[in-house]
DNA sequence: CAATCATTTCCATTATTCCTGAATTATGGA
DNA sequence: TCCATAATTCAGGAATAATGGAAATGATTG
């Protein structure tokens, strides 16, 4: 992951509302969940939801998938684990090899 | 971590600069590095990256420590990993057993 | 104590982000 | 086709954050 995308996924999940969705979606997993659904979960407007979605989805953070007139969304982990990994990278001066296996690992598998 | 403590410190990242900063810490490792060193590397001028290292060290993600007329500061790698734990709470609808021992191993050993 | 260096604080300006209401697109069913 | 439902887009004003200059604080040296 390079610098902007890094930066647009850590302004996406810099806001209260976005970090309520994206964690929502994590505990969801692999089912996701509609936004209709999200919105009543949380208590959202729908066009409020609406953008913090969109600003997630841009960033990767999120994937949408249209299914009959709903739109569900999942959390991404591999974007996560892109996200974790710049943010360690060359951990420690170089001595990245203490940390970068364990890097490696971190992705949801039932993702 | 809580929701709050998170919003700090996904703020705190969300800012081309301080990630900069943020990350040259955590290349940096143990041994930290002064403020001026900081603004020389990355070319700030003294009262932003104050401003910046504030913000960071309110949010946990850095550490300070005076010594003789410089300030050092180091990267938080605890608060890395708080943070990461907090995003991934409850990843999948409890299968969590799948992800979070590998989540208790996310911190540098160097640190 | 005076001088100097490192860093921080204060303040005003500029830029960005956020929320809301109203209008719009897209899908499925009668 | 007409209607209802699901979700998105757009424009605005309000709130918030970022920047840079100037002055102030804190620590060391002579």
């Amino acid at each position: 992951m390079e610098m902007n995308h890094a930066l647009d996924s850590l302004s996406a999940l810099a806001h209260e509302g976005r970090l309520q969705v994206f964690r929502l979606l994590v505990r969801a997993g692999p089912e996701g969940m509609a936004a209709g659904e999200i919105a009543t979960a949380l208590q959202f407007r729908a066009n409020t939801l609406s953008n913090h979605l969109n600003i997630l989805a841009a960033s990767g953070l999120v994937r949408a998938l249209r299914e009959g007139r709903s739109i569900r969304y999942f959390a991404e982990m591999q974007t996560m684990r892109g996200l974790l990994g710049f943010l360690m990278e060359d951990c420690c001066g170089g001595n990245a090899a203490l940390c970068q296996p364990l890097l490696d690992q971190i992705a949801c598998d039932c993702t």
